[in-house]
DNA sequence: GAATAATGCGAAAACGATTACGGAGGGGGT
DNA sequence: ACCCCCTCCGTAATCGTTTTCGCATTATTC
């Protein structure tokens, strides 16, 4: 590998000067500098990270925690589409990505710790399990951080409007002339407390009663826990005309307890999801649902953590909800 | 941060012996190393790696070179599931991960160069141009290389077991008594070769006349454009009685060419997808598939880099193939 | 032409670790 | 008592950069 040094050399300079010619300082002669860069580009000199970082104290490398909760062997497109957009705007920004995780070659390390030996410049909490202790160290440490659909004080959040999607959607389904309307609530985190409550108070604006019954809960992204809480919305002596799945993954499984006991959709039972996947237009008929603006919560994400990282006096930690929007889909049927 | 520096005045020894004991080294008194051990974690030692890389020019990271390039914005999950265990194995081996990309920060520079400059210590190619010059330049580099599904002269490459998924694909429809076998593969690339091989091979093998138009262009992942040859071939004056797809989830676009066209699956056509996703299982009726084993896929190419790093005199480089299995599912009928 | 300012470059320390080499001290063999 | 050989630890160089400070040299001003 060639260094600055064989630059040096090969110019007739110091090394100083070439750091400071690469590195666009003003106090390097326009003739001297042309001559660097040149030779550099000959020589075929690139930069050595390790050797800039330990000087400078800085990486330009984001750290990411992703967990695989769920295990379930892929990525869900949620997270997945998040990712990659979180992904790019940080290479805009000439930042790397290097995913944190708690345990490096049967280390039982923290995330802390393995963040702080890769010394990166900040942590996007993309996915993980957020009342983890590991995970409370590693927000309430010095390092910059945003998390994602879970809200920390004095930290930086991105939330996806899961309180008002919920709720438009309610309401979205109230307008179709629905009146008994269930709902398939994902496991308990912050996110699925958000949607009840959006789920609640749209009903209570709206006047609607909903029975116990009404409500269950499944494993999101699992449609056979979904096919299950289906089954025993169905078997109930009133049936709801809208079931409202967790999201539109899981209510693949949900359809096939639909079909199951010889119902059509949209025209004996009406159905919406959540999340907005690609899928969701797909299918037919096209699923009614609430996209999340996966593109907009990867990107803004990715540029918050990044102003926190460059200019930390003047940006304060903030909350920041990402609107979503209605897809509109078949599933729902005029009554 | 605290350093050796400090860990060693604090123990009244030199940063030699501190970085010894550390790291295991065997001239060091076992009690000087546990009093080195303990005051590091009351102090809260944690290594700096960037420190470590320049002096001993091992980073402990692999580069990943994982390009969206359908620029669907989300990922396919054949290769997301092939990337969680390709992550999950390099950590297990004590490396992280780090994505690689052809331009950072608006510097317009290639893989190679982003790989050297993070000096990770070898490189793993997921997803990207095979035929591009810069990865061709990164193939070729010094660098340990993996690709998948894509093979170089003496580099190790992992391969689906393409060819011989989509031969045992055929026999199973031909066992189910259909001779008119359309095919509907994805854009060209090496995998769509293979697959085109085994397609042909198996026809051949079984004496099946395969006319032209029963051989149709879609784009992978893409059910807009599968829908549209869905409804080409169905528009044929003799149709086949089984249609292959290019993937399971382009299926999804078929299959609405199929509704609409008034067909039922499997009573009215066959039809077989591509995969083995996790959705496929999902479907009613259940796809016909044959399932990449992307778990080993990612596990066996992430070994392989790190026997290729830490052995690279003993390692030879290996074209290793990767078999699949048929996922049996409800859509190919028993004529 | 002298004083001052601006410009261009180098010396050297520092970042935090690793490692080859050497040396002190103690124990054992003869 | 001598020599040799372990055992255990320190010295110092080194990895490739960045950055502060200072020193020449040249340009500017009166």
């Amino acid at each position: 590998m060639v260094s600055m040094k064989d630059i040096a050399t090969r110019c007739g300079v110091s090394v100083a000067t070439v750091s400071k010619a690469l590195n666009g300082q003003t106090d390097i002669g326009e003739a001297t500098r042309q001559k660097i860069i040149e030779t550099a580009r000959e020589m075929g000199y690139t930069a050595n990270s390790a050797a800039r970082a330990l000087k400078t104290n800085r990486t330009y490398n984001l750290g990411i925690v992703f967990t695989d909760l769920a295990n379930s062997g892929f990525m869900h497109e949620y997270f997945a589409s998040t990712l990659t957009s979180f992904r790019l705007e940080a290479e805009r920004c000439g930042y790397d990505i290097t995913f944190i995780s708690s345990n490096v070659g049967g280390a039982n390390t923290s995330y802390l710790q393995h963040a702080l030996y890769r010394g990166v410049d900040g942590v996007a909490i993309i996915n993980a399990d957020f009342y983890s202790p590991l995970v409370q160290e590693l927000v309430y440490s010095d390092l910059p951080v945003v998390t994602l659909d879970h809200a920390f004080n004095n930290r930086t959040c991105l939330l996806s409007d899961n309180m008002d999607g919920l709720e438009n959607l309610v309401r979205f389904i109230y307008g179709k002339g629905h009146r008994k309307i269930a709902y398939i609530h994902g496991n308990p985190t912050a996110v699925t407390e958000s949607r009840m409550t959006g789920f609640y108070r749209a009903a209570e604006a709206l006047g609607l009663n909903i029975p116990e019954e009404y409500i269950e809960e499944c494993e999101y992204h699992e449609p056979v826990s979904c096919y299950e809480a289906t089954k025993r919305i169905l078997a109930l002596s009133e049936r709801p005309t809208c079931i409202l799945f967790s999201d539109d993954y899981a209510y693949i499984g949900g359809i096939n307890a639909i079909y199951e006991a010889g119902l059509r959709v949209p025209e004996d039972i009406s159905v919406a999801g959540y999340d907005g996947i690609h899928m969701a237009n797909m299918l037919s008929p096209r699923l009614t649902t609430w996209q999340q603006n996966t593109t907009e919560l990867g990107r803004i994400s990715a540029s918050k953590l990044i102003e926190r990282i460059e200019h930390p006096r003047t940006t304060p930690p903030e909350h920041i909800t990402i609107p979503g929007k209605l897809l509109e889909g078949e599933t729902v049927k005029q009554l």
